[in-house]
RNA sequence: GCCGGUGUAGCUCAGUGGCAGAGCAGCUGUUUCGUAAACAGCAGGUCGUCGGUUCGAACCCGACCACCGGCUCCA
């Protein structure tokens, strides 16, 4: 491999306010960071306290534990056996008004930490203690009072509680959060609420997110008939594609083929089930099994008590060899290495004689490189890039499911590139390319990445033990992502454990966040596997891969895209195209209409006929409710002018136009997948 | 998985211990119309499931299932 130089400075990032909020927790922002806080965030961290305060006046043995401002609004956490309800909001707000009223002022101060410990602990306020651990030696500790309420808190402030509008708060939701984001610590009960200027600026934002409630996935899918679940018979987290959804299915994976035929990509079909030995080779056993369906056994009685008989057996024995890996003299068994080895390898091949095990695949890797090493490969076969449409099954926790944006089964636009060292760059290159063409197609703009490298102090633990291959990966991905000008961040330590990687996170039009595509560097799995290629030195190597998904799964996507355009899809993504709507039902208007309808269907656009008696009104009300892009009106003044009349959806009439002109333009709209 | 909430017709919802309801959608008629809803009739439900309390349960209690809001995890 060449060895470009490299910039050596780590890149900007671009910060983004929802990862960055979301980082909070985890990353402590240094005093200068908190000083920079603008003033409506300002606002929301004073209204955090005040709700605490107001917490406290209702219930005076609430535990504290932190409340933030968020992108949002703000919340705070809280221990406490009484169980707020969304009918405590009232009361609490009342509170509120009332401090705010009482115009305190918020007083910074700073205690040694042995008075702040000393003050905490008298008032039994654990979580708080805990707390001032975070806080680094040096730095200093400083409190807020306002009234009687004192937290331990790096501020800033306004200056009084006066200072927040009453009008401007509202108390949003309750919901439940772990202390330190850990499931194994105590939960804890999070009030959230927001606050603004005043109470104008509020009503603005409570009408927008009525608006945005409008545009969730779940809810346009079920008024389109897009897709169903059926929890019952099928099971949750598995999404039925109805007719309609199912057109948006086939057009994403028109389009896929199509990107990926260019690019020099080859089509590969594989089963949706492997056998227990294609998890334990790749690794994912025992580290992924909890992810995964649990396995169909297909072995009788007898047979899995023997299988049972030999695992203990291949247990016990590398228990041993582990025992003496830095000894050179036989075990307490009075075996050596060797006999250790050889009897382990003959177990294992007992095992896999018996087979047995299925596990439904959460992962096309796997498969992929199977195909891999099913053909002898030579440099000249790299980079070899194999794509599919790979159906993925994992066992997501139930509280994981979220309509089609976490499901259970999955459709990936999936494709791994087995390349060269040499050849990485422009591999990757070309991938990111290939991102930005998408973004430009679904007229993305906001969209952020998430480049995920590796901590060389955990190398051999976290991450596999190549210190010149995560060298080199990691800087040629930096290079290209800075080259391209892509808005993007480095999340250190965060990588696979077999290669840096690329999350590409998006924000939906009503602001939910999601990584949709994703793009991994692996260098250690193709050797698990034992895949390698013949190299013009005449020595066999094992290649690089590149695993990569630019639209992620259908399911992710499609839910994304829905919300994106509100289910006001462009035309050629649009389930319904064009409807064509007579007035009345007689004829030669139906002929007429009918020819269109053929015409256009002869050209592949997906069109249908309402022909019927009822009033054109309620006709285009029925087509715009179904969000139908082109509604064709034809009355006795298109018949004899060999017109039509082009309505759009939610635009409204566009005027009558040649017969003629109006299917081209709509054939080629399509085609070029006009926006 | 954890915490909290919810579950009544295809959809949106009313019904808080005494006969299961409305609007929209659907079906059948009538209506023949120029850009978001013509009129009438009909049909539609084991009130998530199972158990308990009660003379009597959609309603009260319990368990389970599913969904929703979060946490954790993730494409």
């Amino acid at each position: 491999m060449t060895n470009t130089p490299f910039p050596m400075s780590a890149p900007e990032s671009q910060s983004n306010p929802a990862f960055e909020a979301a980082k909070s927790d985890v990353q402590r922002k240094t005093l200068e960071q908190r000083g920079q806080m603008d003033e409506l965030m300002r606002l929301r961290h004073s209204c955090a306290h005040i709700l605490a305060t107001a917490v406290l006046r209702i219930w005076p043995d609430a535990l504290l534990d932190i409340g933030p401002p968020t992108e949002e609004g703000f919340y705070y956490d809280f221990e406490l056996s009484h169980r707020f309800t969304p009918e405590d909001f009232p009361k609490i707000e009342e509170e509120m008004r009332k401090v705010t009223k009482e115009n305190q002022v918020f007083e910074k101060s700073i205690k040694t930490r042995e008075e702040a410990r000393a003050y905490f602990e008298s008032k039994g306020q654990k979580f708080k203690v805990e707390r001032l651990g975070d806080i680094p030696e040096g730095e200093a500790i400083s409190f807020f009072q306002n009234g009687e309420f004192v937290d331990l808190c790096a501020g800033p402030h306004v200056m009084r509680t006066g200072n927040v509008k009453p009008g401007g708060i509202k108390l949003l939701k309750v919901a439940s959060a772990y202390f330190r984001g850990n499931e194994k610590n105590p939960q804890l009960q999070r009030i959230y609420g927001t606050a603004f200027r005043n109470k104008e600026e509020l009503d603005q934002w409570v009408t927008l997110q009525e608006e945005a409630k409008k545009r969730d996935h779940r809810k346009i899918g079920a008024e389109m008939g897009l897709f169903a679940f059926d929890s019952e018979y099928v099971g949750p987290g598995l999404a039925l594609w109805l007719p309609k959804g199912g057109v948006l299915v086939e057009e994403l994976e028109k389009l896929a083929k199509e990107t990926e035929f260019q690019a020099g990509y080859v089509r590969v079909r594989t089963p949706h089930l492997a056998k227990e030995k294609m998890y334990t080779t790749s690794g994912h056993l025992p580290y992924y099994a909890e992810s995964m369906f649990p396995p169909m056994e297909m072995l009788e009685e007898e047979e899995r008590k023997m299988r049972d008989r030999l695992q203990e057996r291949r247990a016990d024995l590398i228990q041993l060899w582990d025992g003496m890996s830095h000894a050179t003299s036989a075990n307490p068994a009075g075996l050596t290495v060797e006999q250790l080895q050889h009897d382990i390898a003959k177990i294992e091949a007992e095992i896999t004689f018996l087979g047995g095990r299925y596990y439904l695949k959460a992962m096309n890797c796997p498969h992929h490189h199977r195909i891999f090493a099913a053909e002898p490969r030579s440099y000249r076969d790299l980079p070899l890039r194999m794509a599919e449409y790979g159906t993925c099954y994992r066992y997501e926790q139930s509280g994981e499911l979220f309509g089609l944006m976490r499901v259970r089964a999955m459709n990936m636009n999936d494709a791994h590139l087995y390349c060269t060292a040499e050849q990485f760059a422009d591999e990757f290159r070309a991938v990111n390319d290939m991102y930005l063409k998408y973004f430009k197609i679904f007229g993305l703009d906001r969209y952020q990445m998430r480049f995920s490298t590796h901590d060389p102090a955990r190398l051999g633990q976290k991450f596999v033990n190549e210190p010149e291959l995560w060298r080199q990966t990691e800087d040629m991905v930096r290079n290209v992502l800075i080259e391209s000008g892509i808005n993007y961040v480095e999340v250190p330590n965060e990588a696979a454990f077999y290669g840096p990687k690329i999350d590409v996170q998006v924000w939906s039009a009503i602001g939910r966040e999601f990584t949709i595509a994703t793009n991994q560097v692996d260098f250690a799995v193709p050797k698990r596997f034992g895949l390698t290629y013949r190299d013009r030195d005449n020595t066999d190597k094992t290649p690089l891969c590149i695993h990569r998904a630019p639209l992620g799964t259908h399911e992710r996507f499609i839910g994304f895209l829905i919300e994106h355009y509100a289910g006001n899809f462009p035309l050629w993504l649009a389930p319904e195209q064009v409807r064509i709507l007579t007035l009345g039902d007689e004829e030669p208007l139906v002929t007429y209409a009918k020819s269109i309808l053929q015409e256009l269907r002869s050209q592949f656009v997906r069109v249908e006929g309402d022909f019927g008696t009822n009033p054109i009104k309620a006709k285009i009300a029925d087509a715009e409710k179904a969000r139908v892009h082109t509604m064709l009106v034809i009355g006795g003044r298109d018949l004899e002018a060999g017109a039509v009349s082009v309505r759009l959806h939610s635009k409204g009439p566009q005027g009558a136009k040649p017969r003629a002109e109006v299917v081209a333009d709509i054939v080629a709209s399509i085609r070029e997948r006009r926006p």
